[in-house]
DNA sequence: CCTACCGATCGGTAGG
DNA sequence: CCTACCGATCGGTAGG
């Protein structure tokens, strides 16, 4: 029975979540699918190629079965921030981020697919703010949000400390009430 | 002429900030400090034990010739917020976030070392803002000013924009101004 | 999907 | 502060 892609794909993004692109090795990998290694290069040509397959795992799961655009975007704008705060303190880190923070000039497709990823999640909540805001200001709103949510992970990995991440949701969407048209 | 602790130290920082504790090698630092691995060896049992010394360090950088607690408490805490968003968007990572991220169950003493980083700052920028705040909420303030400082070196990293961090620090400052006794 | 292997590099040590 | 070395592990390949 082969292992399924969305299998493998899964469990390097708990690799590159917890230890890194640097700490996360293609034996560890291929030990959690209960494969052989070289059984992993006949899917994936390289460690680096698992970075772009992680992300888009990712966005799909950030953005998909939101309500549609039909809906009010306080709703819309809710969901998508809790289920990303969510997500984070389930898993402690953000994998975007332990990547974004590992790669470098020797990983340039990495590198690339991770600066692509941000700006998809940044763009994909600010066309949530759209109805409410002017381009330039949901843009700016999107991106202090994912800074801030980001951020509280630090007391996640350190503390276990989720409370900074469920502040700085409750701070947002207070803020995006405040400030919105109705 | 015996290599300074002090180099030694700030070049480990450097390593551990751009390239995390798994990325950054010991002979990566000795051809940095110019000498060969087994002479580091010397001076540090270990690797991890590098790990406080890189912290401590920054922790001294961060709070070191402030204003004394005479002065008003918005001026000080302007001015540590501003050193630590000017060394973030300068360096681009943060090196205790990046070794939050990368440390783990087998790295016990650098985990310690971080959690201690983190509290020392938190606590050191809590104090700054007690004279005007109850207790609880210059703990929180602070948390919350560290979250959304960190969270911004997501786009230094990946972007180099360093206009979220500037917002950030404005935004906090504000904060404080709107909600402190003067 | 496997066994067997490659050169490079890892943290760290022996011994001077 | 050095030369020389240790076993372990790295990403990746040959060949079936």
């Amino acid at each position: 029975m082969k292992t399924s892609l969305d299998t493998i794909i899964s469990e390097a993004r708990e690799l590159f979540r917890d230890h890194g692109y640097a700490g996360a090795s293609m034996q560890d990998l291929a030990t959690r699918v209960g494969i052989k290694k070289p059984s992993l290069y006949t899917r994936f040509p390289t460690k680096e190629s698992l970075v772009p397959e992680v992300l888009a795992l990712t966005t799909r799961e950030t953005f998909d079965d939101l309500p549609d655009a039909s809906a009010p975007w306080m709703e819309r704008y809710e969901m998508v921030l809790r289920r990303i705060a969510d997500t984070l303190s389930d898993r402690t880190r953000c994998v975007g981020l332990h990547l974004a923070y590992g790669i470098n000039d020797e990983t340039p497709e990495a590198a690339d697919a991770v600066r692509a990823f941000f700006r998809e999640q940044r763009d994909g909540i600010a066309r949530i703010l759209m109805p409410a805001f002017a381009k330039d200001t949901a843009h700016a709103m999107a991106t202090d949000a994912l800074t801030r949510l980001e951020g509280a992970t630090l007391w996640a990995v350190i503390d276990g400390d989720t409370q900074p991440m469920q502040r700085a949701v409750e701070a947002l969407l207070a803020d995006a009430r405040a400030s919105g048209k109705a």
